[in-house]
DNA sequence: CATTTTTATATCGCACACGATCTAATCGTT
DNA sequence: AACGATTAGATCGTGTGCGATATAAAAATG
């Protein structure tokens, strides 16, 4: 019977949660830069991927649902970047597209994710793969619990 | 030369981010049984290593600084699982200790980490040892840019 | 030893997250 | 067609995170 460690650094949630505001802390230059925040930063990535979703099929992809998308895509809309309209042929839906200027900020966002490239350092492109992919695994299972 | 897609399944930080909130969901009713949120649980877990220690000492361990951990502390403090007084011999400092409510809220919270046993499914602890690791050598990467 | 500088914590404002609840629109059943 | 049930978003309250700033104590400097 071994007994298990108390400690902070035992923890895989506490390594998730602090690595997260690592993340958080890196991009926060490259983003001030285009004037986005982290979750609207990750929320336009998808958008760019796909628009014209519904707030609900946004949040399944973000893992986020409409108490904090929608006060996150008023935002987003009020700096120019997308529209959201009512759905004619299903009015509770609200359909999100991407502006002419939410479209172009593709571009200057180009550099965001190079900006912590550094981090990563000798890792091979393999590895940093692999680890990804655990770590989203991880996280659908916890999701499925 | 390679294009990369810009795709959330892309990121890394993506993923650490959805993670953390599958934990958050995850240990929510654990946490709420004992009384504490996320954070404050990971600010206990610290302080179950070792208390006695000042705002800062606690910031440097769990990344978050006094803006962040001052209202969270105060908030222990209220709910009778700490106290904050400040240093005699440095009135600047405030230390943190543990009462002893919040030394007993350790036993009852020993069940919170196996609520998720079941995530980690078939993977040997050797596999989550070394996840763990990976993430945190990133999260110090990141925080060294 | 008086003044400047630094350090430790606190406060404030803004933007997430999320549970609980509300509203409006659609669907299902009769 | 009528009406109860479901669905999609929105709203509200609480608790983080964090940048900017404030305050008070200690340290450094002359």
């Amino acid at each position: 019977m071994t007994t298990v460690p108390l400690d902070l650094d035992a923890f895989v949630c506490f390594a998730i949660y602090s690595a997260n505001g690592a993340f958080n802390r890196a991009y926060k230059p490259a983003l001030d830069a285009i004037g986005l925040t982290y979750p609207q930063y990750v929320t336009m990535v998808a958008l760019w991927a796909k628009d014209d979703v519904t707030v609900g099929e946004l949040g399944d992809r973000l893992f986020l649902e409409s108490n904090t998308l929608t006060p996150l895509l008023k935002r987003l809309e009020g700096a120019g970047f997308v529209t959201r309209r009512r759905d004619p042929a299903d009015e509770r839906q609200v359909r999100i597209q991407l502006t002419e200027a939410g479209r172009a900020l593709k571009e200057r966002a180009k550099e965001v994710p190079q900006t912590i490239a550094g981090a990563f350092g000798a890792t091979n492109p393999e590895d940093v793969a692999r680890l990804r992919a655990e770590i989203a695994r991880l996280r659908d299972a916890l999701n499925e619990l």
